[in-house]
DNA sequence: CACTTCACGATTGTTAACAATCTTTGTCAA
DNA sequence: TTGACAAAGATTGTTAACAATCGTGAAGTG
């Protein structure tokens, strides 16, 4: 199999590829991804619509957009604000990955023929040189994106759909109850999952992805929330 | 556990609840969950406007949100299309079923207690009401709905989520590749795996889950497809 | 008869002005 | 000083007119 899902926006999976509003819906995301939009920040339209150099509309249908996606929350006649996910969310995030990634890195590992594991391969390579640049933002989104990897790996469309949501949300999760500096994924626990699965290994890979959800969940302090940050319209700007 | 879920929109998920194009989103999903609407049939704007009595931009909207779901298809300058799957995304969507639900049976049956079987209960009663009538259109839906409500039961916002996304995409594909009378789950499968849950025996309700997913997908007949339909206002019109 | 071209009608995409709502600020009185 | 109230400003929601694009069918040519 080892289809490609190349052009992965949350847009473009089933909209016109490259519209106005796939582009804006992106840089959001993203932004979002790299814990550079804190939850509760408000995206207002007209501030967008000059960021991003195009009409209102544009921005209104980015915006439902992220809603439908859960990054952002639409509030009647108030805006836009970065979703703000509560304990209870949290919960249920990990619980869904629990539910999902390890029966599907133990698939992976069974059958890794069936799987684009350069994919994989080059992804940690870029992780590995980010951490050596010591690069944050770099760090903390390629981190994130191992796990929506994995999925899309498999070129199955689906299971690549779910994992991207449940990986976003995991982002501002961290960001809002990670305690500073366990934002990212530890060290190579991630080269070690895709060696499992390489190896064919599929008891180990999937006990060493669970013991790495636990890693990531158990380093979260539900009491400390991070204050909301004002709405600096640089932040969107850079790439 | 046994939270509710309760108003479980594709929309209100994250929008204002009871906004317009909530109320479209909400029809026309119904509508292909019931194969009323076959795939490949044309939704022009102007004609939502005048079915559902709103202006064009909540049309718009409405549809922007049901092609991000993947339920319609948006071709630029052409208009919106009921989604109309392939083989390969049918593959897709029956991998993705089988890397989710059997483990979250199992879990389920391991403990029941956690979960709302008063949700799944009434809902077996109603597939049995529908089968008796004879309601064709029911019976359909409310075959998907056991699906999505087992996910529905666990509390999950985000499994829920995934689980309809499936479902609804599985109605398509039944209604595309179905074999006329197969549209509907066989009998009291469903049943059956209720009752597994209930008797907390995960191993069964796995089993029972696995084979009736193979049930649903040796039902199908890849090589025939059904023709696109008429694009009638008037499918759109009951309740 | 088949094929191309062009013009018209229909449908979708975009914009800008207007309406409704919320937020802020300033004023006044207790 | 504090609180309530009101007006002004800012932001979002809606509508309708305009522009761009596509599909269709008639006319014309080989």
């Amino acid at each position: 199999m080892s289809s490609k899902l190349k052009e992965s926006t949350i847009a473009s999976s089933n909209l016109k590829s490259r519209s106005d509003e796939g582009i804006i819906v992106e840089r959001i995301y993203k932004a979002v991804m790299e814990q550079r939009l804190a939850p509760k920040t408000k995206l207002s339209e007209a501030r967008r619509c000059e960021t991003f150099g195009v009409g209102r509309m544009h921005v209104r249908r980015a915006l439902l957009l992220l809603a439908s996606q859960g990054i952002i929350e639409l509030q009647s006649n108030r805006g836009a604000y970065v979703a703000c996910p509560d304990e209870s969310e949290a919960n249920d995030v990990f619980a869904a990955r629990m539910l999902i990634e390890p029966p599907l890195v133990r698939q992976m590992a069974q059958s890794p023929d069936n799987i684009d594991l350069t994919l994989l391969t080059d992804h940690i390579a870029l992780e590995d040189a980010a951490r050596k640049m010591n690069e944050r933002t770099e760090i903390i989104r390629l981190s994130g994106e191992f796990h929506t990897k994995l999925a899309q790996s498999t070129g199955n469309k689906f299971v690549f759909r779910m994992m991207r949501e449940l990986v976003t949300r995991t982002s501002l999760i961290v960001g809002l109850f990670g305690s500073s500096e366990n934002a990212s994924c530890p060290d190579d626990e991630h080269g070690n999952i895709l060696e499992a699965i390489r190896l064919r290994n599929p008891k180990l890979a999937e006990k060493l992805l669970i013991s790495h959800l636990n890693h990531i969940q158990s380093g979260l302090d539900m009491t400390s929330r991070q204050a909301p940050q004002d709405d600096l319209a640089a932040i969107l700007g850079s790439e």
